[in-house]
DNA sequence: GCGACAACTTACTCGCGAGTAATAATACAT
DNA sequence: ATGTATTATTACTCGCGAGTAAGTTGTCGC
């Protein structure tokens, strides 16, 4: 509730649909972000485009519509970056890369990001489960770490093996990412040289675990 | 809403107020912790430990107050149990034995350690700031950090320095806590055990990086 | 110009959940 | 037993927010 984080008060425009649809994502995200799924109201989201309710309905048809529609589009859009780094062959190489990927796109969601990535639970059921793009990343860190040391273990032991590992590291990642949005003066690459040496740190302790495993 | 965890069916026989009080804590720690701050409504909560919403509101005043009463009461005790640690003067072990804490608290506190422990921004304004119970402990990481390698650098300096490495490590305990709790099969052991030596890399990494600031 | 469709609004319904009387039942102290 | 505290309940009010029906206005093809 608490304001629609202030926008065009003049009464808004004409606009094709392509182009309003994703201006209400844009505001849904921030929206969403800053106060939470459940205390967002409907009429916030369409306050802070300049248009009325019944809009979001016509072009999402519900909150969970619309709240679906806005994890995809950034959800979507961080896999597909991430994935575009499958072809680096070193998993090292490959775990920093992501990181890069990941901290670009957490300082252009800003604020919609926890919920695009961890999806609090928000939306109901059905939703909670759209944003399995976490889920996604999580499998591809799980997939990579296991890649460390390919000779120590069969791969899918190595997998089980390194899961702990995998989602610790997202969680730090994430932590990390967060102290750099709310911290007003560190630098970004501060927050990049963090993650970069605790990915470094943690591959380190795995494979020299898997090494002490094949005995 | 979904249905308040199933509990005594049988009207409620009178209770002397603490343990009521106790009784409810105990509840709206399960259902909070279950749906979220804004998804859970007192009614759940008061059908949860068989007794009616105005027990509540008799009680803790409001939906915030019993919500902060919560907080206050698991929180003060995590904090309480890492002080102690405070005798311990090395720091790689005092971060080691806090980890123990914190996988004890998490495992007692099942559900509801998340909004604890992260606040997921639930309770309104003033709630928010109540659950820095995160916020203390981050403090005591950062300090403890900052003492690996004390004859580095200025003691303010280092805890400048290391502070998104806190950050991390939070975020991977965390992280790799709730992956414990989904798990099905998982011992808590191979959980320690992850935290542990990501501890053990990070702190490696931080005491490489004091000792290579002072030449 | 003039349909006609797309973009947009006003003005509702309806249920749910926070919070509140006003009232009932039970322990227990003397 | 009987008055009084405390524990509990039933039965409301009231506002907010999701979702909708019906109508209005601009804009584009011809």
């Amino acid at each position: 509730m608490t304001q629609p984080a202030n926008d065009k008060k003049p009464k808004a425009k004409r606009l094709p649909r392509k182009q309003r649809e994703a201006q209400m994502l844009e505001a849904a995200a921030r929206e969403f972000g800053r106060q939470g799924y459940e205390t967002t109201s409907m009429d916030d989201i369409a306050a802070a485009c300049g248009v009325t309710k019944p809009m979001l309905y016509n072009y999402f048809g519900s909150k969970d519509g619309l709240y679906c529609a806005m994890i995809d589009r950034a959800g979507s859009h961080l896999v597909k970056s991430m994935m575009a780094l499958a072809q680096e062959p070193d998993p090292l190489r490959r775990l920093q890369g992501a990181l890069h990927v990941f901290l670009d796109f957490v300082s252009q969601h800003q604020d919609s990001w926890r919920m695009v990535f961890a999806s609090d639970g928000g939306g109901a059921g059905e939703q909670s489960r759209i944003s399995n793009y976490r889920q996604q990343v999580m499998t591809a860190t799980i997939f990579t770490l296991a890649e460390m040391k390919p000779e120590a273990l069969p791969f899918k032991q190595a997998q089980q093996f390194v899961e702990p590992y995998a989602y610790g590291l997202l969680g730090a990642g994430e932590a990390i990412a967060q102290w750099w949005i709310s911290s007003t003066d560190a630098d970004i690459s501060t927050a990049r040289a963090a993650i970069s040496r605790m990915i470094e740190g943690t591959a380190d302790q795995v494979t020299q675990l898997l090494a002490q495993i094949t005995h």
